[in-house]
DNA sequence: ACCTGAACACCGTTCAAGT
DNA sequence: ACCTGAACACCGTTCAAGT
């Protein structure tokens, strides 16, 4: 929000490349930040795909120098890192204090899986995080956490059920990305003949194959969910 | 198995990068080849991991210039996708042909999760790849289509089936390479009590974190699957 | 056909010099 | 403290020259 200061040489707006050059020297205001870096990677990101995000293509957008990054970050893999736990706000964790629980499970989870099929290659940092390090990130998991604990889910089983479905939502999401043709047996069904009618017999009319097979897996996950639930013995 | 020709300047065993030079030109036995190669990308990778296999690494292996590489493949890119192929050999579908359905999935889901959590890099590429090119990959969706089939789950809901299993897995390996301590919130109980009182809540008994949520998630898939099950008409 | 060796266009990262 | 610009040690990949 505040941005953009007009004392700067002009270039310093980070929004624009085409800017004069800036010498060397350490400037009077600071031209970059952890909110600025964070904006300009997703803008990349967005633009170009994350197969052209690099240190050189994310200083462009900066109108800096690839090394002036070092002085606000460690690494790439902390950019990263970063853009993981921006990411997570994106997600819509709106329905845990205005539906049912089983709805603003729905939600999440559909939300969360369409986030992240954006942003495949932050998956892997999610899961190895250290969730201290990722203050959003704790913040969407204690919503989901008081959602389950509200709808009696039992507290030694709201870890392993909030694991099971991020670890579905994940592989789901890598899935979504999928051509939707993977899996087109062509002239195959000599060697795989069940498997061959299988894809044959989807049923196209439920939805994009992704979709069917996300719908199914959470349903599974809320029904186990639903059965481990206990009546609350306070209220 | 057909390997290591004496006539060949000891080099070109493929397994001691310590042999003498082979001066350049082609040379009178194929030094190279896909079974090759593949192997020595596993031997790397399983030394010294994913971060260290690169073309040049995967060339030393083999006892020759990393130009060489490119008579037999295209990219590294494809080098992966013959390693993701191959490694879908070390699943287990043993239980197809010899246990109970449910038991079948589940030694098939564990035994392919194992497999991936040492593979985490080649998961986005199964994800993504097209079956018709990954013969071992479509003989493994085979055998489980047969089984699901048999089980009596209706055609239409087996690959549906098949790829909310298959994403739960490879987002569960992801999470198996996990450190224990990610949700180590320390003392973070006043920003998210709820969450951190679910973490201590977890039970430590019943096994690793990932292994409890995986086989709750399991369950709930195997449940579902059970559901949808109808009595052959014939037989 | 299939190897070597030199070369190319990158990559992330470090560091001295400048203000 | 924080920028620029030069430099470093890689990376995957291409290609001419050799047999």
């Amino acid at each position: 929000m505040a941005d953009g200061s007009p004392a700067a040489p002009s270039a310093a707006t980070g929004q624009e490349s085409a800017g004069r050059q800036r010498r060397a020297g350490r400037p009077h205001e600071n031209v970059l930040s952890r909110k600025l870096i964070t904006e300009a990677a997703l803008t990349v990101i967005g633009v170009e795909g994350y197969g052209a995000f690099t240190m050189s293509s994310l200083a462009r957008r900066l109108s800096v120098a690839p090394s002036a990054l070092y002085n606000h970050v460690t690494s790439k893999q902390e950019v990263l890192r970063w853009l993981q736990d921006h990411v997570m706000t994106q997600v819509d964790v709106s329905g845990f204090t205005a539906e049912p629980w089983d709805a603003a499970v729905r939600r999440w989870a559909w939300s969360y899986r369409d986030v992240f099929a954006g942003h495949v290659p932050l998956i892997p940092i999610v899961a190895v995080l250290p969730v201290a390090g990722a203050p959003e990130t704790l913040k969407m998991y204690e919503k989901v956490a008081v959602g389950l604990a509200a709808a009696g889910v039992p507290a030694a089983l709201i870890v392993p059920g909030i694991v099971a479905l991020e670890s579905f939502i994940f592989g789901s999401a890598l899935d979504a990305t999928a051509p939707a043709d993977i899996f087109d047996t062509a002239d195959l069904s000599g060697t795989s003949p069940t498997f061959t009618a299988a894809v044959a017999a989807q049923d196209r009319d439920t939805g994009e194959p992704a979709d069917v097979a996300f719908r199914f897996g959470l349903d599974a996950l809320l029904a186990q969910l639903d059965s481990t639930r206990q009546k609350a013995s306070a209220d």
